[in-house]
DNA sequence: ATGACTTTGTGGCAAATGGCACAAAGTCTG
DNA sequence: CAGACTTTGTGCCATTTGCCACAAAGTCAT
């Protein structure tokens, strides 16, 4: 009876939402038919791959046409779970953690951070945006009473595993991890690590010869 | 001459970085010698990859003993590029602007960011951090002058295209983009891309059952 | 010194990934 | 309505990536 009779890679997860977000754009400028060719150079990718990709989850174009733009995003946010509000809490209310509360592109594409936590007493009771930070101790009542799926760490480094440790404890699915460490976690914990850091030691690598 | 006769993959290179970063952090805990196995504990990740990886580059184990940590770590960062300093500027001093020049972790790795643009007059002229905020018109003086090869893009979607256009044109080799698009660069020009939004939104494909 | 361990570096296979190329299906022009 | 185009979905192959497993080389305890 599963649909998915074969299972989607992970690489093919991860490139969704390019085709979600590429979507709205054309959306927002009113055109209501693409190609995957069309899609392909707006996306630096190939054609065959979008193709590809989509097929995955079911045949949405129509030869000799394209694919309808409202219809296929749709479709795909539908696929990737974003028809509906996610809540995340956020540990760490450091520089990191109230620059992550106060960027508005997670609340633009339905991610609603809902309350901010802090292993240091000292920044219990503080204010930040419109919430109060409160303490660790209080997560557990929370995260039930609030619904909350995701847990975002911008801790330092030290404490992130104890951090995610307990995030898991209290049943948190997916975590959004800003610490630099490699996060140990049971294979049905879903972590997403963002590190630019990283992503410019691996740049340097190609930048060494030019100069 | 040349001493890669092999050419070395790019996931490969992504990776080095996580080495450097485990050994690191061993480095300031006095250890003196690992194994793959450790290191591969360390790092969720299996200790054939990370034997087969460090072989692109050399032999730097020793049989029934491992790999020397100090040894380990400064040949990874001399092959990264991460012996020296790199400058970059910012473009862009909205709210994600501000807090990336606030950012104390890219100091900490030697990555220095040593101006910051913006194409608003109004931002321009004010200070932020140690520098004031500068016009666009002056990007070509100050790459040059500071001797600046990477860019940091933290504009709104929009106008990323043609400042990533720009730091082109004026010879930046390695661009940082936290911009949401895909962005269209030369063959030779290096693109990191930073999205939180992106990595929630695979994320969700796979809570999307669990509740 | 011997023998039991440990660990590296790598050949080679297995699995995952990417994309070509083509039949099938639709569109469009005159 | 015919014929030239366009575009999808996918079978299939080439390439990339991951990792097993093993010989070679070293360590360590006694």
């Amino acid at each position: 009876m599963s649909m998915d009779s074969v299972e989607v890679p992970e690489v093919v997860v991860l490139r969704l939402p390019l085709y979600v977000r590429a979507l709205s754009q054309l959306m927002s400028e009113s055109t209501d038919v693409v190609s995957s060719q069309q899609l392909g150079s707006l996306l630096q990718m190939t054609p065959a791959q979008i193709r590809k990709d989509l097929s995955y989850f079911g045949r949405f174009g129509k030869q000799g046409r394209g694919y309808d733009v409202r219809f296929l995003l749709q479709e795909l946010q539908e696929i990737l779970g974003l028809d509906r509000e996610w809540r995340a809490c956020l540990v760490g209310v450091g520089r990191l953690g109230r620059a992550i509360i106060n960027y508005p592109g997670f609340y633009r594409e339905n991610f609603r951070i809902v309350a901010a936590f802090d292993g240091d007493i000292a920044q219990v009771g503080n204010t930040i945006g419109e919430f109060n930070v409160q303490p660790m101790s209080e997560l557990t009542e929370t995260v039930i009473d609030k619904k909350i799926s995701i847990g975002i760490v911008a801790v330092p480094a030290q404490q992130a595993q104890s951090v995610i440790d307990v995030l898991i404890a209290n049943d948190i699915k997916g975590i959004l991890n800003y610490a630099p460490v490699a996060a140990k976690v049971p294979m049905n914990i879903v972590v997403r690590n963002i590190d630019p850091v990283l992503s410019l030691q691996s740049m340097t690598f190609y930048l060494r010869e030019m100069g």
